[in-house]
DNA sequence: ATAACATTCAATTGATTAATAGAATGATTG
DNA sequence: CAATCATTCTATTAATCAATTGAATGTTAT
């Protein structure tokens, strides 16, 4: 006989997968792409078989698929929605949990500075890439950019900044993107490129959101 | 200094507080309605002090919220949107995870039988009460009634259905409703009632549903 | 005040989880 | 087919979690 009591057992699978801070890390690394073990273990800071063990408890509440490729397993998101539930965890834990308002807040403290960081919409940012009249920077990593990336965007990762800002236009208002609205990326790219006189701005999105809303990607 | 990896970490809180059937169920029956610690230790068949604890767990996580009422603690859901949260987790698990898949199957398996149990849409509800061709039957517990149900609806609770059938109408469909899309309750109540010749469906959704939509409630 | 009641706390036990290190597996390369 | 590489498995340890019990707290009723 099944009781209501398996099922929810069964969804508490789902729960327990997103219940740990390296593995919420690992799923929002694989939005921005397919990636193997190594790659992952890499941007989470874990040995690989850690990053392992953990792929696997992913992979148990189905939320993640890997297949082999050569000698690497490639990992990647099973379903787009698991970035909804995240990102509505995020909103729930933002509104009811007082230490998450104060870490999110630390960690953009700049944008409540004087000069703040005046976010780009979707829609001015559509626009201008239309009209030419911004230039889009990613800083995101480039195996990151490689895999997908808005149209037109130019490729700086954030720790190549110092040595390549003189790629970018002067002229042009340039507008910096990275991995999605939590991420702190750009957020440094715009305070580094100021101090050298650019005109920057943030959008306030990422790659991920960029193409869960089905605009055009490269 | 803040790391995006602290904020994951307090992420995680709430993953962790969704990892656990028993606090999937509290969760559940707080959708209903607002609840004492007793109440709440009953439905969900756990003892007193564990469901306290378990609740604690809920509450450090900012999901739910106790004041005292008299020498009762009465929880509630913290966030509306928590509900959304455990339904798309429904989702993910049910398309991602054959397990799942399987349980709800085996718990709605009169769905597929000869007779389908034949849902009304919410539509169909609407207009069926408004020109009173529909006979509407809440069959939750009475106290979960009490604390709010859909315009119109008799309580027979599912535990005093063969008592009280003769309240209902033979001269009109009924449709019975009662937790929510995945509650066995109302399918339980079908069942019995078509065995006694009444002309009855299901509503899909249930009270939490109905209220989260904005339509009236009593 | 005292008793009764609802809930929480504290301590204990067993179960589960996370991380580590080293061995084992599967696939490719020379 | 031996060597190498990427990943997974196994065993171990420490940490965390779930459930139980009995005592402690705070509130109401006598």
């Amino acid at each position: 006989m099944t009781s209501q009591q398996d099922l929810l057992d069964t969804l508490a699978l789902v729960g327990k997968a997103l219940g740990n801070g390296h593995r919420l890390a690992l799923l929002e690394r694989l939005a921005q792409s397919d990636a193997a073990v190594e790659v992952l273990a890499d941007t989470s800071g874990l040995t690989v078989a850690n990053t392992s063990q953990h792929l696997q408890h992913l992979r148990r509440a189905g939320l993640v698929t890997a297949t082999r490729s050569g000698k690497q397993m490639i990992y990647r998101l099973t379903d787009a929605r698991t970035l909804t539930l995240i990102e509505l965890m995020r909103q729930i834990a933002y509104t009811n949990l007082a230490e998450m308002e104060r870490l999110v807040g630390q960690l953009f403290a700049d944008d409540n500075a004087d000069e703040a960081l005046d976010p780009v919409s979707r829609d001015m940012l559509l626009q201008g890439l239309k009209t030419g009249s911004l230039a889009l920077l990613d800083v995101r990593p480039a195996d990151e950019f490689q895999a997908g990336h808005l149209p037109d965007a130019i490729n700086i990762p954030i720790d190549q900044l110092e040595q390549m800002f003189n790629l970018l236009p002067k002229d042009r208002e340039i507008v910096a993107y990275c991995r999605g609205p939590y991420c702190a990326l750009s957020h440094e790219a715009v305070k580094r490129l100021r101090e050298k006189g650019f005109r920057v701005r943030r959008f306030a999105e990422g790659y991920p959101e960029w193409k869960a809303a089905g605009l055009p990607v490269m």
